[in-house]
DNA sequence: CACTGATGCGCG
DNA sequence: AAAGCGCGCATCAGTG
């Protein structure tokens, strides 16, 4: 059962049910009713608690962060406002009202916002219909000829935007004293307003004699371009790996006042005023932020964790971390959607090796470079020269990943395995590359840089779609094993692509590893049904993040 | 002063 | 200055 819920202006809550009579019939509204603004949480979790209904509403940060924040968890929901954005652009549903419907209301950013106390005070601006959006989606994914990946497909997008809430709320467990260690033992104790720290102090002092120039800032690119020229370095910018090319005493120095800079500038003491609060690190996660499907984050860089402070991510005592990665995660997908069974026996253990052991390469460090060129296009380099192996061992995965390159060089649109499907050239909110232009004979115009786009999205995206339903199913068995126990039931605390991180009670930790596992199975089977295909993890249950891989 | 685009680097 | 995809963020550099 389906239940529509829609805030009115006076802040109560109007629902609507629609029942599934049997897979084809029309769904029909069955019953409607209204809840007063002061009883909405309570009334959600006891329909919740009685009949676990698949709730339906326009936008999960408007409902969910207040009804986490009266103790209400939904299991199961329909999210309008992401569905809509995938259906409407989705191959899968042409010829629905849906698709290609022009921009409106459902597809501007609703404000986000996480102030529970806040949220059901707002005065709603006339939000669209929901009812008629709801019937909408339903009638462009019944007609698809894509159906049940679409139903997948919606069902674990708006899952993720449940968990994204959830995390939120719960936090990521982290320790400001492991985070000041580390830069103290990195960069010097923390300076005082407006200074360096005293390790770049010194990297400065080296940086300048040995350029000969006692002024100069490495800070702006534009001079220490032309102080490293002046000096006899003709570098042509001042990126790490141009410079890690060049003999000379300011190399050294230079690139270790870099990495500290970097360290310093994105994951500081600032950063650390501005986004600890109470030993939790709560970033705003986006999910369906990237046009693949991945999530993003505004504000924090989550996604972005550098190696170094992650062992500041600290459970909490008598709690673990259980971080579990899935290992070469896109080309085992690619091996999926393509039905390549050389490939799928090459990934029965380490694919990498496996690779090697097909002979298609020399060596495992070949097969990760030769495979990635493959997923992104390559033809230059080591690994463009790589490449023409392994399509010679793997013709099948070759050829898929090569048809989407060419629909994309022709302006066409591609779709992961459940249906989402890429950006038309020049849509706008496409990555930034110009829309092809006509073919043309210089081998590197923008339809090949679409193409190469094309190319890696069907392999990303699929692999954003098994890592939700991982994730889904994770979050699932997580609440009926051990949902009862409340707040101090294990949760997840982060999802990162292809890794997630559980915080769990220290007794339950190996439970929770093995139901990790279980997950990562079971997406694979939610994707590919029956297949050689296998999704292997490294899963490490920790007491810091940086104990992990 | 505010804004925009380029640069460089962290992550997957 | 990447070769080869997808992001976010801080800072610089240039413009209005």
């Amino acid at each position: 059962m389906f239940r529509v819920v829609r805030r009115l202006p006076s802040n109560d809550v109007e629902w609507t049910d629609f029942d599934r009579v049997t897979p084809t019939a029309r769904l029909t509204a069955q019953r409607s009713g209204r809840i007063e603004a002061g009883d909405v949480a309570d009334e959600i979790g006891r329909v919740e608690a009685e009949t676990r209904p698949r709730w339906v509403w326009d936008d999960t940060p408007r409902w969910y962060p207040r009804l986490l924040g009266a103790g209400v968890r939904v299991s199961r929901i329909v999210d309008l406002r992401l569905v809509h954005a995938l259906l409407r652009s989705s191959s899968a549903t042409e010829g629905s009202a849906l698709h290609g419907a022009a921009r409106g209301p459902w597809d501007t950013a609703q404000a986000a916002t996480d102030d529970a106390s806040a949220l059901f005070e707002l005065v709603p601006e006339s939000l669209p219909d929901p009812v008629a959006e709801f019937l909408a989606q339903r009638e462009a994914i019944e007609a698809s000829p894509a159906r049940a990946g679409l139903e997948l497909l919606v069902a674990a997008e708006s899952t993720g935007a449940l968990v994204a809430v959830e995390m939120r709320r719960r936090g990521i467990p982290w320790s400001p004293i492991v985070h000041d260690a580390v830069l103290t033992e990195l960069l010097g104790p923390r300076p005082g307003p407006g200074e360096r720290p005293a390790h770049m102090r010194d990297d400065l002092d080296e940086i300048r004699v040995a350029l000969g120039d006692p002024d100069v800032n490495p800070d702006s690119p534009v001079e220490l371009r032309k102080a490293l020229n002046r000096a006899g370095i003709p570098v042509t910018s001042t990126s790490k790996w141009q410079l890690s090319e060049h003999e000379h005493p300011v190399i050294e120095p230079l690139l270790r006042y870099k990495k500290r800079q970097r360290l310093l500038v994105a994951n500081g003491w600032s950063w650390l005023d501005a986004w600890i609060r109470d030993g939790r690190f709560r970033p705003d996660y986006v999910p369906g932020g990237v046009v693949t499907g991945r999530w993003a984050t505004s504000g924090g860089g989550a996604l972005q964790l550098p190696k170094a402070v992650r062992r500041a991510v600290v459970a909490d005592p008598g709690w673990k971390l259980v971080v579990a990665d899935a290992a070469q995660l896109e080309p085992r997908i690619l091996s999926g959607l393509a039905r390549d069974a050389a490939m799928a026996k090459a990934g029965e253990g380490d694919l990498y090796e496996g690779i090697v052991r097909s002979g298609a390469v020399a060596d495992r460090p070949q097969a990760k470079v030769a495979m990635l060129g493959a997923m992104y296009g390559a033809t230059r380099g080591e690994s463009g020269r790589l490449v023409p192996r392994l399509a010679r061992a793997f013709p099948r995965a070759m050829a898929y990943v090569d048809a989407a390159a060419a629909v994309g060089e022709g302006g066409g649109v591609v779709s992961t395995l459940l249906g989402r499907s890429s950006p038309r050239p020049g849509a706008g909110v496409a990555p930034d590359v110009m829309p092809p232009e006509m073919p043309r004979a210089d081998g590197d115009g923008a339809s090949r840089a679409w193409g190469r786009f094309t190319r890696n999205f069907v392999v990303q995206g699929t692999a954003a779609e098994w890592a939700l339903c991982w994730m889904a199913a994770l979050r699932r068995r997580l609440y009926d094993t051990w949902g009862e126990r409340g707040e101090a039931a294990p949760h997840l605390v982060l999802f990162l692509h292809d890794e997630l991180v559980v915080h769990s009670p220290a007794d339950v930790a190996d439970l929770v590893a093995e139901q990790v596992r279980l997950a990562a199975v079971e997406a694979g089977e939610l994707l590919f049904g029956p297949s050689p295909v296998r999704f292997p993890l490294t899963v490490a249950v920790v007491d810091d993040y940086g104990q992990a891989k």
